[in-house]
DNA sequence: CATGGTGATTAACCCAAGTTAATTCCATCC
DNA sequence: GGATGGAATTAACTTGGGTTAATCACCATG
């Protein structure tokens, strides 16, 4: 079988015995569009990796609220850092847009690779700051930037996502409701009307 | 000279020529409240550490408006990601709100004990988990909180350093403007006024 | 005691997002 | 072709933050 994590550990420089080690304990699924990968208050211990697809993960709220923490496409690698390092339940789902191929490694196996391999802890520190950073980017977005420019950066980062996803979800990410994106679109179509 | 960075790293494992590396090439800074350790746009290679004291980083947007991005109390680790990552200038500022001992080491001495001593990369890579993990969950006070709820959850998070910091700019690090938080404590104290 | 100066609050007004509900648009399916 | 259902938009109204400016409280300083 031909995984694609494998493929990523191999040109992150890992030996071969890890990387049989780890081959040896991929799982795959397959899910339809609609499907969960887990729901919010599992425990779910586990490294994802998108194959083929797209998911969301997002949070739910107690009064029923649903807010898009991340989108993941192909190649993403996804799970629950609070469950991963806190050992608890997550406190999002994952659910998938399309239909989606995902490999699943626990995450206690991908950390006896981290430890047992000085290449792949390399990779894990790379990934864990390039994380940092996006998630750096996004506090930016929240904090400086009006729900109108928060749109447009997020067209401009994600030029292809725009189009695969509802306007909906779109919201749900920005951190508004679908109606106010819509009023937003349309102000953003309107004519700048310098002059009558 | 006892250095905190060192006694840090010490703790973490770290090699004994390592630590010597290390210390011979920190080099530590007084500053008064108000004086600025760098400002947007600068170049700022280094990992800062503060000993002692309060700073906060804050972007300025193009219109003049502050945001703070974070506070640093005694103990926190500082520095642009950006800057060290993409080699560019870094985004935000950062500035002492009470008088701040600091020690500055060049990101690439921290980077070559990364590559020379495992325990100083297994370190790094706790520490930006740890990032991504303390960045997601503000990610999360942005995306489903709403500014009242985002309040009480600084306050309990930050319980000493409510009183350390300014009414002002605890509401930029909300994404609220001052008069906004100011409300929001009105509302809060007000009865509940169940029945009249 | 008067004088600043700063931080915090308040007031008044405007505007954008939330809420609820209706409507339009399209793709699909029988 | 008509019915169904989801996505997107629109409308009408409410609510809460932004803006500007005034006021208040407190403290340091002359």
């Amino acid at each position: 079988m031909n995984f694609l994590m494998t493929r990523i550990f191999a040109e992150a420089g890992v030996s071969e015995e890890g990387l049989e080690k780890i081959a040896s304990i991929i799982r795959t699924r397959s899910l339809e569009q609609g499907e969960y990968l887990f729901r919010q208050g599992d425990t779910a211990p586990n490294l994802y990796l998108i194959r083929n697809g797209l998911a969301k993960m997002s949070y739910i709220t107690s009064d029923g609220k649903e807010f898009v923490k991340s989108f993941l496409p192909e190649g993403s690698f996804a799970g629950s850092l609070i469950a991963q390092m806190e050992n608890c339940e997550t406190t999002f789902s994952i659910v998938c847009l399309e239909p989606v191929e995902v490999e699943i490694v626990p995450f206690r196996a991908v950390q006896k690779l981290f430890e047992r391999d000085p290449a792949a802890l390399d990779f894990g520190f790379r990934f864990f700051q390039a994380l940092a950073l996006k998630k750096e980017k996004r506090e930016y977005s929240f904090l400086c930037l009006a729900p109108e420019e928060r749109y447009q950066w997020f067209l401009k980062e994600n030029p292809t996502l725009a189009d695969r996803v509802t306007k909906a979800d779109i919201a749900r990410y920005l951190g508004i409701t679908p109606v106010a994106l819509s009023r937003i679109r349309r102000r953003m179509k309107e004519p700048v009307n310098s002059m009558t």
